[in-house]
DNA sequence: CGAATTGTTCTAGTCAACTAAGACACTAGA
DNA sequence: TCTAGTGTCTTAGTTGACTAGAACAATTCG
């Protein structure tokens, strides 16, 4: 697993850390046992401070996630997501194909992004902020 | 137009209200010469300052997108969005079809939402954040 | 003109996010 | 046992986001 920390999002560090990992998880990329990244080797590649990858790891631990051993590392505990993988496959497939198709009909990654959170908050009464 | 602020996504205010009308204006539902709720309208209706407020119709503004005149509003200055109002609600309704099937498949939100930000950071050098 | 409405500025302060550098505590493996 | 690698804590400081309340400036309209 390897994050990758966009600064002119707006979103926390630690936040986005937490992101990554949660939908790591969703997408069947990261299963129980799995070591995530050491702290020092996330302060190495993403450029954040110890303190911030802590506090990531620590909200993952506290909401039961993952469990961190002095010493050796921070495992995965549990998982996370309902659905079986080749449902997800599948799905993945086609939400792909509708993807290329408004790239296709002219849409750029922000228009794309905007349809997407106007459906997405039509059927929740919250929206995905 | 309505803002909704959501305190609890750890994005600022103001770049929800920021994401909010470039959102607007590329579904099209804000066009040149609408005006935006008043600065005290935004501060009643949803809790934040007015600097906050304000720091967002600034930002707003230094991208070209609306104009501020002191004494009788904000209002929308450009468009932003490519593409043909007819494109864009057949590709909305093949998209809402994908999240009924998603949801009937038993997937949640974040599941979908996981889904849909890996199908997008695929095509792209850069992530969704 | 005069009053209401709007954007704007100011000062002052609080809090969260983040950084820096160092030290400590525990574990696994040579 | 020793050493390297791991999570963890401490202290100190900077910056940005946000709030509060008040005042100012421009416009609109009766």
């Amino acid at each position: 697993m390897e994050f990758r920390i966009d600064r002119s999002s707006g979103l926390p560090a630690y936040l986005q850390l937490v992101r990554q990992v949660r939908e790591a998880l969703r997408l069947g990329w990261l299963a129980p046992g799995d070591r995530l990244p050491t702290v020092r080797d996330v302060v190495a590649t993403s450029g954040v401070n110890a303190n911030t990858v802590l506090k990531a790891y620590r909200e993952l631990e506290l909401s039961g996630l993952v469990e961190a051993r002095q010493g050796s590392g921070t495992f995965i505990k549990a998982r996370l997501g309902s659905t079986d993988p080749e449902v997800m496959a599948a799905l993945r497939t086609r939400l792909a194909e509708w993807v290329r198709e408004a790239r296709e009909a002219g849409l750029d990654i922000e228009d794309i992004d905007a349809l997407v959170r106007s459906v997405l908050s039509e059927g929740e009464g919250v929206a995905v902020a």
